[in-house]
DNA sequence: CTTGGCACTCCCTTGTCCAGAGTGCCAAGG
DNA sequence: CCTTGGCACTCTGGACAAGGGAGTGCCAAG
């Protein structure tokens, strides 16, 4: 009894703290909310609330605010993920319908994630580890010099120019193409650098050294670990609606933004696109945003995710608005991934 | 004589506020500068100055800071371009020549003017205007389904999947893509599209319409305006450095920042790599950005620019150094774009 | 277990004051 | 005519004290 008047106690606590940016005293509580009880007793319940760590009080006299463990508790046991209105899904779903491209799908998602939530937005490129090929293009540029393209299933264009020892005859560069098309296409780029390696070898003294130095270009391009680490950064204007205190983790938080390393890390490993990650505050990685808490997900078609997407903010956030957006837009993504 | 002086104080008045964020006072002045006259006479020529509207004070007894346009008169009088270091030289160099990818040199270009000038740093995409079609590839996914590759001089390489109306035969395929590519090849962009368009009129009437959405695509890939649109951007942690009064316009340079379209405004129409734009608070385009200066500058091989580059920041801030570096930037990627 | 009352604590705002920095003006000197 | 030292004046910013307000903790009664 007495304990469900509690939780109803912290549940408010956060709901207002995150509204008002205010510590919330014992008096507001039961205007705001009519608990049906008095202020006293209201302020018996936060009592026990700080005796178990999950409200705190900024100075003596102040009202209280929630502590990362307070959140925990809220997002764990005190919510449930609220649906998006009608509206919304629709909102989401014509926008990121009008994308043509992957860059463009990337470049949507994060712009209404960010809209959504009123956060900053993040989003990883596809990872290409699960990704297979779907094409390779081989184009003499000059005799000596060959562009090398490669076109992923996921939508994602690579291409080296690669310096060629000596002259390259057109109809062996049509061999080669040939050769290397069908001992790939349609492989899981992990396999298919193995292919190239195995084709190298079978490939006739002559033209082997040549191959060679293509098979190294295209493996290369496959392994560029370069694209694991892309990730598209949106909504950081909305950093600045933070007043408050949060204006001393804008910095680190910018500082953050820019290092793509960081990012992936905050996303963490891609789970798959039904369940949520939410890390708060001090649960983090980094000392420097222990201010911040992350929501995030993974995204792809089918159960395996193929790459993370989420959103940054303060601790103090509308946490189930937010899980929703993300898990929402989590699910476009993945089914606009599916279709193209 | 008193002419020059005056001047002088005018340069030691930007340089003293520039590196110490406060307002300057003459007893500093002189204190610092080595004038060889007394604190009273400089008061004397800042009042002139401040007659000339070149300087203000922020209140009845503080120091003068510069105005907009003493900004503008010591950087159109009063400064150099001062040349970079042989060190500097070599590291942008050196790291520049690291990227293997258009991607790749937009990015590290980003980065290393964000850090050499420690503000933040914005690079738009070659324009497609003026490039040319390096290569197209048309490869079938399956019998109706056509993934259609245009590679453009620049590096860039668009792509696009296209369903055809009936099924299309490998010869025919071979057939088309031989004569798209005879007769687009080394055309601009906006030539090519023409080409395309009369190409389509001649093929034998059975492949018309194949070839007719092939067609389209290619078009709709090279007038493609999101490619003129694309910027990026980096260093946005170097705002969390501006303390004072710069704080009120860290929210819309925030949002600046994400609208890629204010960008572009921003940076201007490109120049020749050789000449570099400078737009000092107000003489920007918007009202918001009245603190912030910007400088920039076209990139490209030869005399035409196909990009532009440049830094925004606090009108208070390093114009010698930021110009020098902004336009050793452009120039290392000009010639780097060259090579590629 | 809940409630009203009450004393207590602490913050935040307001007002006042003072020191410091800088200016403008003036009259004297080169 | 320009430069200089002197001097009175203005304004800011920090220190300090006082008072109101919000909120708490505790206690005794229902």
């Amino acid at each position: 009894m007495q304990e469900d008047r509690r939780l109803a106690v912290l549940r408010a606590i956060v709901e207002d703290y995150v509204s008002t940016r205010e510590p919330v005293g014992s008096k507001a509580l039961v205007e705001r909310h009519r608990l049906g009880v008095s202020p006293a007793t209201v302020r018996n319940d936060m009592a026990a609330l700080e005796e178990e760590g999950l409200i705190a009080q900024p100075h003596t006299s102040a009202g209280r605010i929630p502590t990362d463990k307070g959140y925990r508790f809220f997002v764990d046991r005190l919510t449930q993920v609220k649906p998006m209105s009608a509206a919304e899904r629709r909102a989401i779903a014509t926008f990121l319908e009008g994308a043509h491209d992957l860059d463009d799908v990337i470049g949507r998602s994060v712009r209404v994630l960010a809209q959504l939530t009123q956060q900053v937005a993040i989003v990883q490129y596809p990872t290409l580890a699960r990704s297979t090929v779907r094409h390779i293009e081989l184009v003499a540029l000059s005799p000596e010099r060959l562009l090398v393209v490669l076109i992923l299933s996921t939508g994602r264009v690579e291409q080296r120019v690669v310096e060629m020892a000596g002259e390259l005859a057109a109809d062996t560069l049509a061999d080669l193409r040939a050769r290397i098309l069908t001992a790939v296409v349609g492989q899981r780029i992990t396999d298919a650098a193995a292919a190239l390696g195995q084709l190298t070898e079978q490939v006739a003294h002559d033209d082997r050294t040549q191959m060679a130095v293509i098979a190294a270009a295209l493996v290369e391009a496959m392994s560029n670990e370069r694209n694991d680490e892309r990730v598209v950064v949106g909504g950081t204007a909305n950093l600045a609606r933070f007043g408050d205190g949060f204006d001393q983790s804008i910095k680190p938080m910018l500082e953050a933004l820019e290092e793509h390393v960081v990012l992936l890390k905050l996303l963490g490993e891609a789970t798959s696109p039904d369940s949520l990650t939410v890390r708060i505050g001090h649960e983090g990685p980094y000392q420097e945003l222990a201010t911040t808490s992350v929501i995030a997900t993974g995204y792809g078609p089918g159960e395996e995710a193929v790459g993370s997407l989420g959103i940054v903010g303060p601790t103090r956030m509308d946490y189930p608005g937010s899980m929703a957006a993300v898990r929402a837009v989590a699910r476009y993504v993945s089914t606009i991934l599916d279709q193209a």
